[in-house]
DNA sequence: TTGAAAGCGCTAACAT
DNA sequence: ATGTTAGCGCTTTCAA
């Protein structure tokens, strides 16, 4: 999605003379008199300039640095702005100035619960900074993404962020000689092309092993779903945690989205192998509703034959009847941090720092909370 | 969100000196010999042109209009682009050409699952067609509508995709003379700005009270939350509903946003407020699913003695122990098919049918199913 | 503090 | 089928 390839539509439908001819009105336009067909329609900065009686860098001005304008010119163009109801052409500002108000930003999902949260933190973070948001859709795809990312990048955006830290070489090539802010949010990074904020996939789900343990559940199945790089890393974890205590591994996984639906699926998949099963750790809190569907549906008591933990703490998750333990991540800070800081960044100012690890929080309820 | 306000940001960090030097190398540039500072530093048209030894307009036109270059001065483009690795400004061309690829959408919420699969038919409809999408988030507030799509409308875009038929008069009257292709989704009505493809929310609402009457439930309840136009539709559609059948109204209202604990707490009070309800008609599934789990919390068997129905069909309905009844809309398909027609009329072509009335279906589960 | 001139990279409107 | 010219509306540069 998002191309700016060429070619495609052609006609113009419903284009055509609608407000033609307001050009007339103010006649206020260039020095020339003949009226150009090809004009908008919509008064420009040369119209307010006339109207206004100054030249139109000076309007420029006026809107851009207030303050390198006197307050009585200021005054007179404010007034010519309303009257012609005066709206500055973004695409003609930002070819003369090489500057763009946009931000491209990279999302491997828009329906997943969790980047519509991340999306919703970017949208207030952007909310009143003059800044547009850009959004690409990777689908979970790494081709996308790299096909993406330089799409973006080459249309001069203000800058830029990004999901995760798995861009192939060349594009993180490309992006650390871009020029333009760019942070990665939702994972820890040593090495991050510009900013990061996240936090450790790893960690959080070594930390949701080691709390059923704690809980004294011993028999313990994982469920994981769409394996992109975070549950990869989160993987990584609980086979640590699982390893560590010298539990064998039993993991049901599926390379399809996650849902309650496919909760339920591999749950029962898991318990049928693995008869004595007493925990699940899902990988994604809508996994973890399904478990728990399933284990109702088997009459198989929570918590006290068995233990659910979830992940990323979707509000449902203290709804549900047990309610669910989850490892709460901040996804909302994510996006908003990740605008703030490239804001920052755009206006000349370093953040204090750039790379930012918002931990996690295991949050516990009643599915692991027996005897 | 996503203004174009002037002001604020003004330093450019980062943006100096990466790839200046590379501006030199074909020299093939304008006729003037001398270098600008003010150049991007990327490959223009100008530089194709010079070095497949063309006129500037015939790239453009390589680009545009294949069929109009021939296949030899055509080949020898394509060989410049790919040397020179070009990739057309977007900004230029949207100022010279007055047209932009850009489709405007405002939404009302982002991280509400209704609008996310909105979004994900959005982007699936934009794929491969060559335009980009700028969203606009009102927060189901209409003054920020008010705000945005004259904005939007502003900003020249190819065609813009609104929620809802509750555009303020001002607003209406902007689009209905801005020029370019408009769709409306979400809901049924007589008189769109331009194309409109939705459901009737009244019969949706009213079909979910009648099923509950038809399966026996006669204290029947509703939660509603986030009273936006499309709820109060439906609420006049359960209130006519229950009003034909000689019911009593009960009703539990939040203005909240609606949420699996919102469902939970309005369920609760009316249960408490309404001795002997036997069933809740929940016009959103998150209710819903917070209505099951406080049944399952007070131990009232569903659906022998209580009936639920929610409404868009969620997923995790299906999976949920009962699974639960609920109104199916076709959330993916509007945001969709509003982007596919659009493209159409862009493309000068007429849609078969400008008012699409997509329907709804009721989906019977366990939650209703009882006797 | 203000302005005139030039130009950002591209395309429409006429040529040829 | 290809080229020439003149902009699109704004901002940069340089000057006053």
């Amino acid at each position: 999605m998002v191309e700016t390839v060429q070619g495609a539509r052609d006609g113009d439908a419903g284009r055509t003379g609608t407000t033609q001819g307001r050009t007339g009105d103010g006649r206020a336009g260039a020095q020339v008199g003949r009226m150009s067909q090809r004009r908008s329609g919509r008064p420009t900065l040369a119209d307010v300039a006339a109207l206004a009686g100054v030249g139109a860098i000076t309007v420029s001005r006026a809107l851009r640095r207030p303050d390198q304008v006197s307050p009585a010119t200021r005054e007179r163009i404010a007034q010519a702005v309303a009257e012609l109801n005066y709206i500055p052409d973004p695409q003609a500002r930002i070819l003369a100035s090489g500057r763009s108000d946009v931000i491209g930003v990279i999302l491997p999902s828009l329906t997943n619960n969790v980047y519509a949260d991340v999306l919703q933190g970017i949208y207030d973070g952007v909310a009143g900074t003059g800044f547009q948001i850009q959004i690409g859709n990777t689908r979970y795809d790494p081709e996308e993404e790299a096909r993406l990312a330089p799409l973006f990048a080459s249309q001069r955006p203000a800058a830029m962020l990004l999901t995760g830290i798995d861009q192939t070489p060349a594009t993180r090539a490309l992006l650390e000689s871009a020029g333009f802010p760019i942070v990665q949010i939702m994972e820890k990074g040593d090495d991050p092309i510009d900013m990061i904020i996240g936090f450790s996939h790893f960690d959080a789900a070594q930390a949701a092993i080691r709390h059923l343990l704690g809980r004294g559940y011993r028999r313990i199945g994982v469920l994981g779903a769409r394996m992109d790089p975070r549950l990869m890393r989160r993987q990584e974890g609980w086979r640590a945690a699982l390893s560590e205590a010298g539990l064998p591994l039993r993991e049901a996984i599926s390379p399809e989205p996650s849902s309650a639906t496919m909760g339920r699926a591999l749950a029962s998949r898991l318990m049928d192998a693995e008869p004595g099963l007493d925990a699940l750790f899902c990988a994604n809190d809508d996994l973890a509703l399904g478990a728990l569907f399933e284990c109702q549906a088997r009459g198989i008591a929570v918590p006290r034959d068995f233990g659910i933990v979830g992940f990323n703490d979707l509000e449902m998750m203290a709804a549900a009847v047990p309610s669910i333990t989850s490892v709460q991540t901040r996804r909302y800070r994510m996006g908003r941090l990740g605008i703030e800081m490239l804001v920052e960044r755009i206006a000349g100012r370093r953040p204090a720092e750039p790379n930012v690890d918002l931990g996690f929080e295991l949050i516990e309820r009643e599915s692991t909370r027996r005897g």
